[in-house]
DNA sequence: ACCTGAACACCGTTCAAGT
DNA sequence: ACCTGAACACCGTTCAAGT
C-alpha cells in the first residue's frame, strides 16, 4: 500500500560506484566507465529482472551505472526507447536452430528457441511480447519461420497467415506463462487445492467439471501442447 | 519529446463540473454526484479511450468526475485495482452466444463475441489481454468454451488443454490487432508500399519472398483465419 | 562529446481534519 | 460515510552550464 517503502526496497540494485562517493560536475576525472547504449540496456535488464518492467525508472537504471539519470538521454531515446531497446536485445538473443529435413521439427525448434530466450529473463519477456517492435534485427525468427513454411510447400500468402497464427499462439502462451509468475506455475498441492475449490464453487458446471485440471498448470508442457496443436493445424493445410 | 505539453493536451476529457468552480472542503453542498466504483470505472474507460492505458492517472480520472484524485481511494484499490476493475468491466460486457448443435460454430461465435467486446474499446483491450485477472465474473467465457468442448466429446483434461491453446491464440491475435493500431491495419497503398520495400531490403530471402503479404494486414480476416486454424486443430483431436 | 545542477510539470498515496 | 489540504516521496525530461 505504501508505495514509498515498496520502491525504496526494490530499487536498490548493486550500484557500480559506492553511494557515498561525493557528487561531481562535468566529466568524471578518469576511471569512470564510458556510458554506452549496450551498458545502459544491460543495466536496465538487471533492474527489470529485479523489480519488473513497471518498476523501471531512469533514475534506478542510472544508479546501477553510478551515473545521473539525465546522462542516459545522451544514448537512448527516453524511457520508451530504452524499453524497446531492451526488448530487441532479448529478441536478438534467440539462437535460431539449424534446419533439418523435417519442417515439423524445425518449427518446434524455433518455437523452443524463442521460449528459451524469454525464459532467461521472465520479467523482461513481457516487453518482447507486448511491444510493437520495428527493428530489422528482430526479424530473424520471422525469417526462420517463413523459410520453413515456404520450404514445406506453402505459398507466399498462406505462409504469412500461418506465421501470424503461430506467432500469436506463441505470444499468448508465453504471456500467460510469464505473467502468471512462479505462484501459478507452482506444484504446491495446497495452493492447487485452494484454486480447485474456488473454481468448483463458482457455480459454473463446465468449470467445476474440469476444476482439477484448471487448477494445475505446467508451463513447459502447456507450451509444448500449444506448439503441437499449431503444427498439426498447419499439417492439415499442407498443399498437394 | 516534451512530456508536459503532451499530457496537458491529452488529459482534458470533458469534466462533469466546470473547471472554474471554486475549491471546497468536506462534502459538497448538494448537487454533486455520488461517487461510486461503477462511475469511476466508466470515467477511467473514457480516459483510456482518449489517451490509452499508459496515459491514465488518478488525477485525470478524478477530473472527469469533477472530484479530487484522493477521493477515488474510498472506492477502488489504488490505480492497479482500478485498472483491474476496468478490465473486468470489459470482460463482463462479452455477450455469450446461445449454443447451437455445431461445436465449431459455437467456438467461432464465442471467439467473435470476445473480439467484438474488445473492439468496442480498442485501447482498453490491452488491459484485458495482458492482466492476470482473478475475479469470478470474468470466467463466463471460459465456462462457455469449456462447455462446448465437453459437449463435443473431450474429457476434462483435454478440454482444458484445448481451452488454453485457443485462448492463447485469441489473446495473441487480438493483442497484435489492438497494439498495431489504426496505422498498421490501414489499407493506405502508400503506407503498404513503404512497408513492403522496407521488408524487401532487409536482406532476408523468405521475408522478401512474402514481403507483399507481410506488408498488408486485415485485422478481421486475420482473426477469422486464426480461429479457423484453431478449430481445425481441435477437430483433428476429436475422440472416437 | 558527454555529464550534471537546477528546474519544471507531473505522478500515486497517506493521513488527519473537516462536514 | 466520504471528501479534501497538506504533505511526501517519487517520476520523465529539458536546457544551459560546465569540463
Amino acid at each position: 500500500m505504501d508505495k514509498r517503502k515498496e520502491i525504496r526496497h526494490d530499487v536498490r540494485v548493486t550500484p557500480v560506484t559506492t553511494p557515498s562517493s561525493p557528487p561531481r560536475r562535468g566529466r568524471p576525472p578518469k576511471g569512470s566507465r564510458q556510458l554506452s547504449k549496450e551498458a545502459i540496456v544491460e543495466a536496465t535488464l538487471k533492474v527489470v529482472d529485479a523489480v519488473g518492467p513497471e518498476g523501471v525508472s531512469m533514475r534506478a537504471v542510472a544508479s546501477v551505472l553510478g551515473v545521473d539519470a539525465k546522462s542516459l538521454y545522451n544514448h537512448v531515446q527516453g524511457k520508451e526507447g530504452l524499453l524497446d531497446d531492451v526488448a530487441e536485445h532479448l529478441l536478438g538473443a534467440i539462437v535460431i536452430p539449424a534446419r533439418t529435413d523435417s519442417w515439423e521439427d524445425d518449427l518446434r525448434a524455433i518455437a523452443d528457441a524463442f521460449r528459451a530466450a524469454m525464459i532467461t529473463h521472465p520479467r523482461a519477456a513481457e516487453l518482447v511480447l507486448t511491444r510493437q517492435l520495428t527493428s530489422v534485427a528482430g526479424l530473424a525468427p520471422v525469417e526462420a519461420l517463413l523459410a520453413v513454411l515456404h520450404n514445406a510447400g506453402f505459398d507466399a500468402h498462406e505462409s504469412v497467415n500461418l506465421l501470424r497464427s503461430l506467432v500469436a499462439t506463441l505470444i499468448g502462451t508465453l504471456l500467460r506463462e510469464v505473467n502468471a509468475g512462479p505462484t501459478f506455475g507452482s506444484s504446491d498441492p495446497d495452493e492447487i487445492q485452494r484454486r480447485r475449490s474456488a473454481l468448483t464453487d463458482a457455480g459454473m458446471p463446465a468449470i467445476a467439471f474440469s476444476a482439477e485440471h484448471l487448477a494445475h498448470f505446467d508451463a513447459e508442457s502447456e507450451f509444448a501442447y500449444a506448439v503441437d496443436l499449431g503444427i498439426s493445424a498447419i499439417r492439415a493445410r499442407l498443399p498437394e
